[in-house]
Order: C-alpha cells, then structure tokens, then sequence
DNA sequence: TGGAGTTGACCGACACA
DNA sequence: TGTGTCGGTCAACTCCA
C-alpha cells in the first residue's frame, strides 16, 4: 500500500501514485505536498476539458450492449468483439481517439485496452524524453468520454515545457485544481482552510491553485 | 516519408480449483 | 500444480500531415 495524491480539476480528476516505499520520515502534510509539487507543476491545463477527436463523442445503447457483451469474452477478444461491432455500425474510428489536456511533458503512446474490471479504456503513455522513464495510464468510461482519470509512475529526470511557456507570459493555469487530497498511511488527517499559502518554494503558481487540501490515511 | 496512434500477440502475475 | 484470466508491454501495421 502507498501513498496517493488526488486533484480534482474542474470535476475531472486526476491521480498520482507513489511507490510503497516512498520516504515516510517526513510528516504526512510535508508528504502530500512534496507529492503535489511535481505533479502540479506539470499540470498546467492549456486546454481542459479533455475531448474526443473528431465529432463528439456518444455511445448507442446497442454498443453499451455490445461492450457488456464482450467483457465476459478473454482479453482480447473483448476488444476485438467490441470493435467488430463498431465496425457493422459504420461509425469513425477517430472518434474514439482520446485526446488528453497538455501537462506539461510529451507523451508516447504504446497501447490501449479496455479493463474488464473497471469497465473502462485505459491507454498507457510514456515520456518521450530520452532516458526518462516516467509513464502515465489515463482511463475512461465510454459513456463519460470527459471523465478522464491519468495515473503517473515514475518521476521525469527533467523540467515540463511549463516554465518556458511561463516566462513567456502565459498564464500556466487557466484552470486551477479545485481541490487537491493526499491519502497517506498516516495516523492523523490534515486539513487546510481554503485559499491556503503553500510553503513550497520553485512552485511558481502553487498558492494560486491550491484551494483545498488534506490528508487520510488509506 | 516519418511520426504518432492502433491493435493483435505475447508475457508475467495472480486467483482458483 | 495446472489452468484460465488479467494487466502491461511490444511491435507490426495503419493513418495522416
């Protein structure tokens, strides 16, 4: 079990993940903001919320039923049967291609499935940048296309495009975090008053964007 | 023509009988 | 321990600017 940071944007939420083994000498507030830093700094939302390409995005009752159907299929026949079905509705296939609002870094993306478990796509990034072996899933529900939830792994060994766009004068956040929740194991909750002042230095835009944020153990 | 996205196939982990 | 299912990844293929 480890430690998780969440961000609520604009009714989209995101979520970070860190390792089991993350440094827990530190006090859980501390923590959650030492998660938060990295993660926000990259998140800087130029174009929110994320959309389909194409026309927009709505699913037929006959494909929720044809994607039921295919989840008591194996792996991948799932998807198979499922876009042999799109297929027979002559439907585009670049609407379902998920377009993911700008955070900061460039993403390659190496696949795409639909979890059977969850009952939503999940596509799988990494960074593009050499040597960086940061990588992030994002999943969505097909009848909620603007429901997208991105989870990081692993830390960029560089800066986001961020601070370039920053010092050229662009707002970084044109849609701040709402609210921002760290669950920790830890043995006591931490909340903070809305508007708080966040300590943390480098983080140019933090005390903007930061309206709520508190600390549970999971 | 090269970059990016798609997707079938493969692999290791895990659950269960 | 064998089998089936799962998530994650690879790599060939397709698409498009």
């Amino acid at each position: 079990m480890g430690c998780s940071l969440r961000a609520v944007v604009t009714g989209k939420e995101i979520m970070k993940e860190t390792p089991p083994n993350a440094d827990k000498s530190t006090t859980p507030l501390h923590t959650a903001l030492s998660l938060s830093l990295s993660f926000l700094l990259s998140f800087s939302f130029l174009s929110f919320p994320g959309r389909w390409a194409g026309e927009s995005f709505e699913r037929t009752s006959e494909e929720i039923a044809a994607m039921n159907e295919a989840s008591h299929l194996t792996r991948d026949a799932s998807m198979e049967a499922f876009e042999e079905f799109r297929e027979g509705q002559e439907t585009e296939r670049s609407s379902y291609r998920l377009v993911l609002p700008a955070d900061g870094y460039e993403w390659k993306k190496y696949g795409q499935k639909f979890i059977k478990n969850i009952g939503k796509f999940r596509s799988y990034f990494k960074c593009q940048r050499t040597g960086c072996g940061a990588k992030k899933k994002a999943e969505w529900t097909p009848t909620e296309p603007s429901d997208i939830k991105v989870k990081y792994d692993g830390k960029h060994t560089h800066d986001s495009w961020a601070y370039s766009v920053q010092s050229e004068g662009i707002p970084l956040l044109a849609q701040p975090p709402t609210s921002i929740t760290c669950s920790h194991r830890c043995l006591e909750i931490k909340t903070l008053p809305l508007g708080i002042m966040i300590p943390i230095e480098s983080c140019p835009f933090l005390s903007a964007a930061i309206v709520d944020i508190f600390c549970t153990c999971t």
